[in-house]
DNA sequence: CACCTTCATCGTAATATTGCAATATACTTA
DNA sequence: TAAGTATATTGCAATATTACGATGAAGGTG
């Protein structure tokens, strides 16, 4: 074993653990946190950010992106990076959902 | 190598990254999303829900109690499982954090 | 063109995760 | 106390993730 069992879940269920996953890494949080850091987007320096080797971060970087929570626009020689918002305020939601629920049924609980 | 390098960040970026870890997974998503489906809290029934063996989703179970997320409660001979609110409210005001910091730098975007 | 820089990919080693059968533990009830 | 029920733990196999050195591709610069 030691693959998920994608299929016996929801699509909605999969998709949003997916989008989850891609930031259950504290380099992947690490790399969010530090292109919010700055005013515009990040060119090139997330390596130089970071306490790992250059194919490790480029590795990070795909998963976010192919996870879709970053956009990398190519420019000349760099990549242009940032957070694509949309992602986020799924992730956002969700959580909000959540706790909207949890305080409907507050009262209802036994621990 | 295969270990995440932890002692590498900030102890905020290992603690996030820890607790959506937790909710990485369809299985996980799954039981959290079943404990607030119904109007008190879950005793037992968990196993039967899930497309899974019982001892997998023990696992499943443990991880997310370890991590914070739910809490059980011992009552004779089952045991009564709910969302710790909490986690999800931390999770919560993290995501929505970075929301609102992206809403800020909206105009300085180049992608 | 030769060389440098930036980033991606390949290959591989170390470690972690997922899932389950078998078994253990603990409580309940007959 | 014996049998049944509910959950946890152990041990293991299959697979995934993490990390990096080596190398490749693509653009820029002398």
């Amino acid at each position: 074993m030691g693959a998920t069992k994608t299929e016996h879940f929801t699509e909605k269920q999969n998709t949003i653990a997916t989008l989850i996953k891609a930031l259950a890494h504290p380099a992947r949080i690490a790399i969010v946190e530090y292109l919010m850091k700055t005013e515009a987007c990040i060119c090139g320096d997330i390596v130089d950010e970071l306490p790992l080797s250059q194919p490790t971060v480029s590795q990070h970087l795909k998963e976010l992106k192919t996870a879709g929570l970053i956009k990398g626009n190519v420019e000349g020689n760099t990549i242009c990076y940032c957070i694509d918002e949309k992602a986020i305020a799924k992730l956002q939601s969700y959580f909000a959902g959540i706790s909207a629920k949890l305080e409907k049924k507050k009262d209802n609980k036994c621990c």
